[in-house]
DNA sequence: GTTAAGATCTGCT
DNA sequence: GCAGATCTTAACG
């Protein structure tokens, strides 16, 4: 069977506990088929944002038109535009219409590198190419379009490939970058990984 | 219609 | 290590 295996996203886990979805997400491959070409990496580095007690979530105050697609249904992106320059790419998890999700905060380079490094302009160390939001949004060439996509689909899903799932030493650690709610220890990270964002 | 702030990155000191 | 770039969104008048 081929590679892009629904189950292996498995809504299961994504529909039931957002930071647990984070902690799971961890390891997962995510894929971009382009005309350009073809790359990939491992997730390396997450983070929750809940609905409730969560002020630093953009769903916090409700259903609006730029977090529409946190509120549908679980496996499906979330992506928007920040600082003027950069898109950060979500997953979004728990019940359709709860608006949580998962950003995904760095990568750890897999295939088509040298897409990648053509793509972020200048010549790149490996280790700088996805490591931060809006970085692998850039080597993966995600951009608004993107909002709303269903990760089980081409030309953007995650995989799940067992051989780096085995065992994976999961750290949690405070969020960065925001300013609300830094005390919760929402952020996961594959601990001692070289391409996380820090 | 106008304004302030933001889940960031890059370049320069 | 720090400030600037740059634009979309949301809140207010």
């Amino acid at each position: 069977m081929n590679a892009i295996v629904r189950s292996s996203i498995n809504q299961a886990f994504l529909n039931s506990n957002t930071v647990e979805a984070a902690r799971k997400l961890l390891g997962y491959t995510l894929c971009r088929e382009s005309e350009e070409g073809f790359v990939s990496g491992i997730i390396v580095e997450t983070e929750a944002y809940l609905s409730k007690n969560d002020p630093a979530c953009h769903a916090a105050r409700g259903k609006t038109r730029r977090n529409q697609s946190m509120f549908g249904p679980p496996g499906f992106a979330y992506v928007y535009f920040i600082y003027g320059n950069h898109y950060c790419l979500n997953v979004v998890t728990g019940p359709a219409g709860k608006g949580e999700a998962v950003l995904i905060r760095a990568l750890e380079p897999v295939e088509g590198i040298p897409l990648m490094q053509k793509r972020r302009g200048k010549k790149c160390p490996v280790n700088n190419l996805t490591s931060g939001p809006g970085k692998l949004c850039q080597a993966f060439a995600i951009g608004k379009d993107f909002d709303g996509h269903d990760l089980a689909t081409k030309p953007l899903y995650l995989e799940n490939r067992n051989a780096f799932r085995k065992f994976i030493p999961v750290k949690s650690t405070p969020r960065i970058g925001i300013s609300e709610a830094r005390d919760k220890s929402l952020r996961f990270i594959i601990e001692g990984n070289q391409y996380l964002s820090r």
